[in-house]
DNA sequence: TCTACTATTGATCAATCGATCAATAAGTTG
DNA sequence: CAACTTATTGATCGATTGATCAATAGTAGA
């Protein structure tokens, strides 16, 4: 016989509140993925009613959206600090191919893999897909075209690079998601066989990415 | 006032109706993708009661993932087909890039995403995809193998090789799906810039692949 | 202290989902 | 033609989902 042991929520400021269930999605689909972001799993997780949820949200969908937005943006934030202190556009690379295949980021990955296929039947979150997806590629263009400008990598079409980049990328981190505890796929050496695709697209003499 | 049409599905054979739920649920996966397969949307496509699908299916997730299985094997029959009168292995490394990353079987993109997202909560999928991973993973190494014993490629890890590259199509492909109408991507254009990822990896002159 | 505002809730709806089961009727067999 | 098998159905259940709305109860300002 036990109750809901919710009597009633603390009253708070609605910038409180909004950044309380802002907070709580974002925890959600960290652990649990986007499909998981319900009105009443937002709610349950900081002890509120569903309505409320409704209240301070247009809809889920925008919520799923928005939520996928803050993971991804903060994800890229991260990935820019972690690279901004090395000095040469070659160490960039190589760090930047490290930290995203090294299978630290699972739980971020199963977002995006979530989000392509929602997208399809969630406009806002289709539009903050692409955005985010530009975002990115804006930040790998950024490396590609300084390391072309340093006369360390050599191609004529700076930004299709960084779109193959990022596709590789989310390939094999999709895959990752699906067969992480396989041996034959060889989780320590991904970073370093891509960075053999990526020295041939980039012209650059083998082992100068992937060795020291 | 339309009442349903559907009087009394004519009686048949329990292999022929379990033939025309499994080409049923192919069609609606091939179609809306793996999340609009539903006892209800199967059945209404051949005009039977949902009980009736129900009857023939051990559960839903059973036949989702049938259907991802058929799908995918389907596919993957139809490419090996399409490269197997090619000569060289380096041709038919060629046309396999080319066909892939056309983007004409987006439809297939679509539930290969589906699934890599569904699997977390239906085992029995899951399994399957990694099943279907296995086999086109095999068929690659086929290729890049016969390749290097041919001397057209060079490298001490075929079987890692192959899974970067369906790692790299797989990926790609999902992008197309999100940015299809985008000319930035240069859909066109991915086949080319990913052979030149390729020839990297397999150690083969810039253009051997992406040439005539 | 009293009043106005509003954050919060419970109740409730309509959709959609997978699943079960007794009843019906179409064939098949004797 | 009668008896039997079984393909097919309608009805129904229990879960989930997003969403709405009147009622309630903190809180700030007059």
């Amino acid at each position: 016989m036990s109750r809901p042991v919710r009597k009633k929520a603390a009253r708070k400021t609605p910038a409180e509140r909004s950044a309380e269930i802002t907070d709580a999605a974002r925890d959600v689909a960290l652990e649990q993925g986007l499909y998981a972001v319900t009105l009443r799993s937002v709610a349950a997780r900081i002890d509120v009613a569903p309505a409320l949820v409704a209240h301070y949200e247009p809809n889920m969908d925008a919520l799923i959206a928005s939520t996928f937005g803050t993971v991804v943006a903060t994800e890229l934030a991260e990935v820019a600090a972690l690279l901004a202190p090395l000095p040469t556009p070659r160490e960039r690379l190589a760090q930047l191919l490290d930290t995203l295949l090294d299978g630290t980021r699972a739980d971020v990955t199963v977002i995006w893999v979530e989000a392509w296929a929602m997208g399809r039947r969630n406009e806002a979150l289709a539009q903050r897909v692409r955005d985010e997806m530009d975002d990115w590629h804006a930040f790998l263009l950024g490396i590609v075209e300084s390391g072309v400008a340093a006369g360390e990598f050599e191609t004529d079409d700076a930004a299709s690079v960084a779109w193959q980049l990022l596709g590789m990328i989310d390939g094999l981190n999709a895959h990752a998601l699906v067969r992480w505890a396989d041996s034959s796929s060889d989780l320590g050496d991904r970073g370093a066989r891509l960075g053999q695709a990526v020295e041939g697209m980039l012209g650059i003499a083998r082992g100068a990415l992937t060795g020291p």
